[in-house]
DNA sequence: CAGATCCGCGCC
DNA sequence: AGGGCGCGGATCTG
């Protein structure tokens, strides 16, 4: 593949394929391709194309920044499941091709492949997208929705290019402080042989391999350890000379798995870390990655996440960002009140509706994972009748699945229907009535979660969306590499690169772009997204502990409050 | 022997 | 009877 077409759309849009797969108002050689889309970027168009990470990579790599975006891929497998569509309207020849085209490999420095797109006609998609979202009654939300989710397409493939800024060389001396020196290929760090070293002793097991489950269950049982698994939590509880060196040998082999010298191999380079991220690439809406492992980015490793010199990275979160949610999509004005300070959990104890702050997260954790039993399901019940418009929002969006029916989130998202993943276990008899409803129940608790995790993925791609925007416009006086950019998103919190003498104006920016994000989902109901934001040389020294939607730790330290 | 699955752990 | 992910190694399956 070496030309490209172009085509002007309705509504300053420009429709960017491939040979063969749609406008031909234009046709370039793909070498000429930035070139082109740098100078008409003066115009503020959208460009429309099949999947940004197909296009955008090679645009990045020559310097060019794409202000808008609609991204076909991403647009048709959310109006495929958004129950406010007609989806007949997405109806055609090419149909199940984008029914099931998957995103671009990660890293695959083949920019076209001809199988997998010559049959793809990008214009014809994208009309029968404009047309399903205008015929919508939701319309206006979906429009929203579509711009966010391309837009986060963006970020994604901008943070990519740009990446964490890593220090190599700080990393390695976590790994050596922890491990000893780099082994060769195959074989275990010195201090990790030790630990299992430690454990066969003590088994008396000479020969055993402590990662294999069953080898460490039977040696185990031998040395009378009783217990029903080899988690690390299970044997916390057990007192035995072995439970010490067992869970530091598994903590060791994690790091050394995770976050060792061959993932650095692999997703550092250039003083960069650079995980791909997947937007949308969860049912709900949020981000997964495929590369890198930005959803798991160990603590233990961050202090390597160090700005360049006269820089600093800005880190910010959201303080419990789906209970905020729960209270401005339910127009619980009761939890809103709850909400306005930078403690949702106090504000419920202010507020009188619980004794303690830990009942007070335990109640609202539990109605949004479907807890039934135990502290956290009573406190669902207690709670229910203080904050019945929250607490019935998701208690309906239970109900809706347990028959079966699908839920949407906010701007109208679907969740995957009942069936698939839900119902394939071929095994179980179709009679088995306990299973049937063991089944139903668990996707009750998807369908209750979907709603929250859902709409909270939206005001998090809201924020982003928002913030990309801000960030590209402070600094536009200067050379594209002075300008701060966003490094790193996971769920509700953001890294930004920035130079130092802009922190301030940074950090004014990721707050403005979280009351916008705000205005824009919950216009009607004035609701408050706390901010910890902290201004940083290293990663590690961010606030991080500020109270969460789903966290544990609750003792902020050291960064500023909204 | 490759690919799918499970487990246990990390993150939110 | 608590939601969503990715990842690596071990183990299972065809």
């Amino acid at each position: 593949m070496s030309r490209v077409h172009l085509s002007r759309l309705p509504g300053d849009r420009v429709l960017l394929t491939g040979d063969g797969t749609g406008g031909d108002e234009e046709v370039l050689a793909l070498a000429d391709l930035p070139a082109h889309v740098a100078a008409r970027e003066a115009e503020g168009p959208r460009w429309v194309w099949d999947d940004t990470a197909r296009w955008y990579p090679l645009l990045l790599a020559h310097g060019v920044r794409v202000g808008r975006c609609h991204d076909l891929r991403l647009g048709h497998h959310l109006l495929r499941r958004a129950p406010e569509v007609d989806h007949g309207l997405l109806d055609g020849p090419d149909r199940p091709l984008w029914d099931g085209l998957g995103p671009v490999v990660a890293g695959d420095p083949v920019l076209f492949s001809a199988d997998a797109t010559e049959h793809l006609r990008a214009d014809a998609e994208d009309a029968r997208q404009v047309a399903a979202v205008d015929a919508s009654p939701a319309s206006a939300r979906l429009t929203l929705l579509l711009a966010a989710e391309s837009a986060g397409a963006l970020a994604a493939a901008e943070m990519t290019h740009a990446g964490v800024p890593w220090r190599v060389d700080v990393h390695q001396r976590i790994l050596a402080d922890l491990l000893g020196p780099r082994p060769p290929r195959g074989a275990r760090p010195l201090l990790l042989e030790r630990a299992a070293d430690e454990v066969r002793e003590i088994l008396g097991s000479p020969a055993l391999n402590p990662d294999s489950r069953p080898d460490l269950m039977t040696a185990l049982r031998r040395a009378e350890v009783d217990v029903p698994d080899t988690r690390a939590s299970t044997l916390g509880r057990v007192d035995h000379p072995v439970v010490e060196p067992l869970l530091r040998y598994k903590k060791l082999a994690h790091l050394f798995q995770t976050v060792g010298w061959a993932w650095s191999d692999e997703w550092v380079s250039a003083g960069r870390f650079r995980p791909v991220y997947q937007p949308a690439g969860s049912a709900t809406g949020r981000w997964s990655s495929n590369g890198g492992g930005a959803l798991s980015f160990p603590a233990v490793v961050r202090p390597a996440a160090v700005a360049d010199d006269g820089w600093v990275l800005v880190a910010a979160d959201v303080a419990q960002l789906e209970p905020r949610v729960l209270a401005g999509m339910s127009g619980d004005t009761a939890l809103a009140r709850a909400a306005r300070g930078a403690d949702l959990y106090q504000g419920m104890v202010d507020d009188g509706a619980v004794t303690s702050r830990q009942h007070a997260k335990l109640g609202l954790l539990g109605a949004m994972y479907g807890a039934t039993s135990g502290e956290s399901g009573r406190m669902v019940a207690d709670l229910s009748r203080r904050y019945p418009r929250a607490f019935g929002l998701v208690e309906e969006a239970a109900r809706v699945g347990e028959r079966g029916q699908v839920v949407r989130t906010l701007l109208g998202r679907g969740c995957p229907a009942l069936g698939g993943s839900w119902r394939d276990e071929p095994d179980a008899p179709p009679d088995d009535l306990t299973d049937l409803d063991r089944r139903r129940r668990a996707y009750g608790r998807f369908t209750r979660n979907f709603v929250v995790q859902g709409t909270g993925a939206e005001w998090a791609l809201c924020w982003v969306a928002d913030l990309r925007n801000r960030l590209w416009a402070l600094g536009d006086d200067g050379p594209v590499e002075a300008r701060p950019h966003l490094v790193f998103f996971l769920h509700d919190e953001v890294v930004v690169h920035a130079p130092a003498e802009l922190a301030d104006a940074v950090v004014a920016a990721v707050r403005d772009a979280a009351d916008g994000a705000a205005r824009l989902l919950f216009r009607d109901l004035p609701i408050d997204f706390p901010l910890s934001v902290s201004v940083v040389r290293s990663y590690a020294e961010a606030g991080k502990d500020a109270g969460r939607d789903a966290g544990e730790n609750a003792t902020p330290v050291g960064e500023q409050r909204a």
